[in-house]
RNA sequence: GUCGGCGUGGCGGAAUGGCAGACGCGCCAGCCUUAGGAGCUGGUGUCCGAAAGGGCGUGGAGGUUCGAAUCCUCUCGCCGACACCA
């Protein structure tokens, strides 16, 4: 793009220059002992896949754009930047190069993209930069898992895992989305019994859903989301003898202990202990082959809703304990043994899965809640179409009878108590987070097994446990797990899994707060000054995964002594993507725009408005060239205001200078509160609304006094966040006296911003004729005046007169002829 | 299936319950130019009208209100999350 006929600015020239002017003074170094009041602005650390796009860079932008305004308003904020650079994309790049250390080219993205935020303007305290994957970051992470390992939190057990056949390692449950891999939409993944190291979110299940209410800043979907993968429900566990088997029982969980004498059957999941030891001979073959074929099915066929139940009778009987009545056991699986106890008490009627197993197997369906408003059903036929879900009243349920269900829960409840047959009971979706890799790239686990003593971790005198130079498989590296018992001397062996990264992200933003800290992973009196995170920007594709174990991280801080807060992140933003030709833009599609490109073409301070500009921040948006010119008109035509206002031709003579003032004042309000609520568009658009007034002013030939000069000064700062070098460099040109970024933000006029009048809607007959714009405070005769004399109103009557005159509230009057 | 969100010009989108369409893109006309994918000026929801002005308009149908894009009910369409969690 040639420069236009006017001079106009050249980004390329002034953009460097402002960049080291800044770096050099350190504009954006957070001072841990300031007196002003801290402002923390955090965007989640990305992943330095060497992929970074203007796409990107739009939630950067937004941060640096309120960090820069922040500052401004007198605040010391703490805005830096980190990468989350362990992970498998590096171990799998590093293959595709023939063996290429994951290091050498995680560094060198990460170099890369450091150099393409800096030339995007954006200003980060680097010397607070962070990098999960070097020893002085993920020492304190190991140190962090002896921590969780002291209090309880982290343990090791033989479980049923998901297993990614092809990064060849287990996946947390978030991990997997429709029994798939989360990295390989088309990967299933398999199910395989391992020895793995936990960790025990399920302790703060609790906690972690309560406390979702204290974060109102967050974007209800969001907290709904954390609401519904924590899955807390009540009920009660009952306990369901076994005929024959003395004393033992099979405990079931409910959350409709109202039902219970609705349950005509139960149903184990096939992996429940008690199967083989409840199976009669007769069923005993049908039984095993039916469990066998369960296991091997994976979760995406047993999972399926759409499928039919399948089960198979194991010929043992319980008894209901409120009633003593004789049910069958089945082994089914949709029942799953992750969740409850493992075991169901099936009530047809009153439950669409059970409905729908009891009716493929003709099994006894009884209503026992009748829907209200309805004549209960007397048989116990399966005459019933369809279950009934809801509350009503409960019938054939003995003593019961006649008591809304819903009350009934607690009465039966009391009753199972009372008598030692089961009991109030809580059970949560949620489950503990497995987070064993059998990966290279991570952080170590420091644990080491000792055949005298154990599990044994690693003391803190001997951290770091260093990753190996060498880049393979650790299990495959006597040098890394042939080790001595830290407790004993024996010969013993280092654990060789690696930590899940999503623990390095738990803590990450911590660390910022005292980034070199030698002695201990964050100093807690800065931690406590710092935190909590004032605004974090990122995606909603990590509403669930970091977001949850964060706050699940500064809990057990907490409990620890180390944090104060209880909650990492006071408000949460989640930005829409980028897209081009309909898709989101990356390298990898082909259709990304790079920092580089950008900054050389339309220059930094046109694409960072133009990001802010393109749509509501929340929303997912499209990339176009013409859009893209359209905001470099918009600076061109801006720099022509303010430095060459000569240039303008006056087409009027003579202009009030009032709007001028009140259209400053107003945009200094818009443009504050807008960047405030991180409406970037429409703070923009007050923008070129300014912009546009000064234009007609100096068109109709308005003065160039006092009052230009200073809406000339407020445009020219409250441009700075969107387009820091421009606006540097016409505030330094208009002879203006130190940095515009450590100038202070426009003064809040709110007298000046107000408009001194309000607005009556005049309206005759019910329709609407005009608008007055009366001051405030004009008596009543004196509206009623006004509207008269309005034309509009006058031709609505028609030359009547007015019969009824009605005022409606404080800005409308109501004239019927 | 359950839960949640969203439907406004040719396009992206504005609008504390108060003149719908700010701002920008695109398009049209004019000016300026040797030229323009540069710049400037004006216009641009739709229908009637030369104009003034008026009718109709925020997916659809009702409702609340003096007044609804906005609040309520139903409905259609799109998008997202969860999906046998007892």
């Amino acid at each position: 793009m040639s420069p236009s006929r006017h001079s106009g600015y050249i980004p390329q020239d002034i953009e460097p220059k402002w960049q080291k002017v800044w770096a050099d003074h350190g504009v954006m170094k957070a001072a841990d002992d300031s007196p002003k009041p801290k402002f923390y602005d955090l965007v989640m650390y990305p992943y330095p896949s060497g992929d970074l796009t203007v796409g990107h860079a739009r939630n950067y932008v937004m941060g640096d754009v309120l960090a820069r305004m922040k500052r401004m308003q007198g605040f010391e904020v703490l805005h830096p930047f980190g990468w989350d650079a362990f992970g498998l994309p590096a171990e799998n790049a590093a293959m595709k190069r023939g063996g290429m250390h994951p290091e050498t080219w995680t560094l060198a993205n990460i170099a890369k993209g450091r150099q393409e935020l800096k030339m995007m303007g954006i200003l980060y305290d680097w010397d607070r930069e962070v990098i999960s994957c070097l020893p002085d970051y993920y020492q304190w992470t190991e140190w962090l898992f002896l921590l969780f390992y002291e209090r309880g939190l982290a343990y090791r057990a033989m479980a049923p895992v998901n297993w990614c056949p092809v990064d060849k390692t287990v996946l947390a449950n978030e991990q997997v989305i429709n029994g798939r891999c989360w990295r390989h939409p088309d990967v299933e993944v398999e199910k395989r019994d391992l020895e793995q190291w936990f960790f025990k979110i399920t302790d703060y299940a609790d906690r972690l859903l309560d406390d979702l209410q204290l974060l109102d800043k967050w974007p209800a979907k969001v907290r709904l989301m954390q609401t519904n993968w924590i899955g807390r429900s009540t009920g009660a566990e009952v306990d369901f003898p076994i005929d024959g088997l003395k004393g033992e029982s099979i405990r079931v969980y409910t959350t409709r202990p109202d039902t219970l004498f609705g349950a005509t059957f139960m149903v184990l999941a096939p992996e429940h202990p008690l199967v083989e030891r409840i199976t009669t001979e007769k069923q005993r073959e049908k039984v095993r082959e039916y469990v066998a074929r369960a296991r091997k099915a994976s979760d995406i066929e047993r999972l399926s809703t759409e499928r039919e139940k399948t089960g198979v009778a194991t010929g043992a009987f319980a008894s209901n304990p409120l009633n003593g009545e004789k049910i069958p056991i089945w082994v089914a699986d949709y029942v799953l043994m992750t969740y409850g106890t493992g075991a169901i008490m099936a009530v047809p009627a009153h439950d669409e899965r059970d409905f729908e197993f009891a009716d493929r197997y003709g099994l006894p369906i009884r209503q026992v809640i009748a829907p209200p408003g309805e004549p209960p059903s007397t048989s116990e036929s399966r005459e019933l179409r369809a279950p009934y879900v809801g509350p009503g009243l409960m019938v054939n349920s003995g003593e019961f009878n006649g008591l809304d269900s819903t009350g009934g829960i607690e009465r039966v409840i009391a009753w199972l108590e009372a008598r030692g047959l089961g009991r109030r009971a809580v059970k949560y979706r949620l489950r503990d987070w497995l987070i064993s890799r059998q990966r290279y790239w991570g952080s170590p686990i420091p644990i080491v097994y000792c055949e005298v003593d154990g599990i044994v971790p690693v003391p803190r005198s001997q951290l770091p446990v260093l990753l190996p130079k060498e880049y393979k498989p650790l299990s495959e590296n006597p040098g890394f797990y042939e080790t001595t018992c830290p407790t004993c001397g024996r010969p013993a062996r280092r654990e060789t899994d690696t930590m899940d990264t999503f623990i390095d992200s738990s803590w990450y933003f911590l660390r910022y707060a005292s980034p070199k800290d030698a002695t201990e992973p964050f100093d807690p009196e800065l931690a406590n000054h710092w935190m909590a995170v004032d605004q974090y920007t990122g995606g909603v594709e990590h509403a669930i995964l970091h977001l949850l174990y964060s706050r699940f991280f500064v809990k057990v801080l907490h409990d620890a002594g180390m944090v104060n807060v209880s909650e990492p992140f006071v408000r949460l933003f989640n930005q829409g993507m980028v897209k081009r030709f309909g898709q989101v833009m990356s390298k990898s599609a082909g259709n990304g725009v790079s920092p580089d490109e950008l900054v050389s073409k339309q220059g930094a301070d046109a694409g960072r408005i133009y990001e802010m500009f393109i749509g509501p921040p929340e929303e997912d948006v499209e990339w176009t060239d013409a859009g893209l010119n359209g905001v470099v008109r918009f600076l061109q035509r801006v720099w022509r205001l303010v430095m060459e206002p000569d240039s303008i031709v006056v087409e009027g003579s003579g202009a009030e200078g009032a709007p001028l003032e009140r259209k400053a004042a107003q945009t200094v309000k818009k443009v504050t509160e807008h960047f405030d609520e991180l409406r970037f568009n429409t703070a923009v658009a007050a923008l070129m609304e300014l912009a546009n007034t000064m234009q007609s002013h100096l068109q109709n030939g308005g003065p160039r006094d006092a009052t230009w000069e200073s809406t000339v000064r407020v445009l020219v700062k409250l441009l700075n966040p969107l387009a820091p070098h421009v606006s540097e460099e016409m505030w330094e040109r208009l002879g203006e006296s130190g940095m515009l970024a450590d100038a202070p933000w426009p003064a809040y006029n709110a007298a000046a911003a107000a408009v001194p009048e309000v607005t009556v809607v005049v309206q005759v007959s019910g329709k609407l004729r005009d608008r007055l714009t009366l001051p405030v405070g004009t008596p009543r005769e004196k509206v009623l005046e006004a509207a008269l004399a309005s034309d509009r109103v006058r031709a609505a009557f028609d030359g009547r007169q007015p019969s009824k005159v009605v005022f409606v509230p404080d800005r409308l009057i109501n004239l019927v002829p």
